[in-house]
DNA sequence: CATTCGTGAAGACGAAT
DNA sequence: ATTCGATTTCACGAATG
């Protein structure tokens, strides 16, 4: 733990890395691999938003990538079960020349199968499980998520295993599934889209991945609240925190007048975000709040008018 | 020109059958 | 498994500033 006091080894092993300038004072921003975070050399403001976009997906192995440090593990993609890497025993119980075996050797080779068989198996799964768990640290901080909701998603991930529940579903959509239970488990929801940004999965598979969780650990995830979402949304978009109080005033009356029903708590927390932005003079476009939420204009405006509309003001 | 607002077609989803 | 109803999105154009 060398603390680099002679700062004249530059370090240039991270070429292609373009982390960016920190908004808080401009100076050069360094991506933390070790914490998936990128931090701010001079104020040491860890922005953990320029860890959700792009850039290459540095957990693709390819050959051209000649990292010192990769991850200590299997190659991802591709692998079978357990191609060539484990030892089966024969069933015939005869010895290398052919021979009958003697019965107590017999015993014995039987007891070597089903141990075999055993660790195996079990092999198989904790490589599957390290893969996932690696996964599932890897989009959480990209999500900007907090270390308790990342172990919960671990602890779900181990249950699903534990269930049987893996067979026939990709580790990453089963990953991205755990991960989005238990972001809303610990009330700072991600939605499906956010989740799936940061995945390699299509959205509907992690959909899939995620009820079918539900469904079989009988997991018990409240709906999820527009409120939770105000904060972010409103903390992204840079707006005063009156705004988000009006915002969420707007919510609980939307909420009293039985607008909310039915409705996507995205959707909702974007258009209350947007009307008291407006109310407030704030400078912001619907295509502002469309973006940031990633929810269309159009429903924006939609929701918007109709929560303006129950409040207690502004008679249209 | 940028932003906002409205519309109709199309897809996705949940509930009910 | 299919149908139905509401929501959401997309693409487009009109109105407004």
């Amino acid at each position: 733990m060398s603390t680099s006091d002679h700062p004249n080894q530059t370090e240039h092993r991270t070429q292609n890395d373009e982390p960016g300038t920190c908004p808080e004072c401009g100076g050069a921003l360094t991506a933390d691999r070790k914490h998936a975070e990128t931090q701010c050399a001079d104020c040491g403001l860890v922005v953990e938003e320029a860890a959700i976009d792009r850039g290459p997906e540095w957990r693709n192995f390819d050959e051209s990538q000649h990292s010192g440090r990769s991850r200590v593990g299997p190659p991802t993609t591709k692998t079978r079960h357990d191609d060539g890497l484990s030892t089966t025993i024969d069933w015939r119980n005869r010895d290398a020349n052919g021979n009958a075996l003697s019965p107590s050797k017999r015993q014995r080779m039987h007891r070597l199968r089903t141990w075999n068989e055993r660790f195996r198996t079990r092999d198989a799964r904790e490589r599957g499980l390290k893969q996932a768990l690696g996964e599932i640290d890897r989009m959480g901080s990209a999500l900007g998520l907090p270390e308790h909701v990342r172990e919960t998603a671990s602890i779900i991930h181990r249950r699903a295993v534990e269930e049987n529940l893996l067979p026939g579903r990709s580790l990453e959509s089963i990953s991205a599934a755990c991960l989005y239970a238990a972001a809303r488990q610990g009330d700072v929801p991600r939605s499906l889209e956010e989740v799936t940004a940061v995945s390699r999965v299509a959205r509907n598979d992690v959909a899939r991945s995620y009820r079918y969780l539900l469904r079989e650990l009988s997991l018990e995830v409240e709906p999820n609240r527009p409120e939770e979402y105000v904060g972010r949304f409103a903390s992204q978009l840079d707006l005063e925190s009156a705004i988000e109080y009006r915002a969420r005033d707007l919510l609980e009356g939307a909420r009293a007048d039985g607008i909310d029903v039915g409705k996507s708590p995205v959707s909702l927390a974007a258009a209350a975000v947007y009307a008291a932005a407006l109310l407030a003079e704030a400078d912001v476009t619907q295509d502002d709040v469309a973006t940031v939420t990633d929810v269309s204009e159009v429903t924006v405006r939609k929701r918007y008018r109709e929560l303006l509309r129950a409040d207690d003001d502004c008679p249209l």
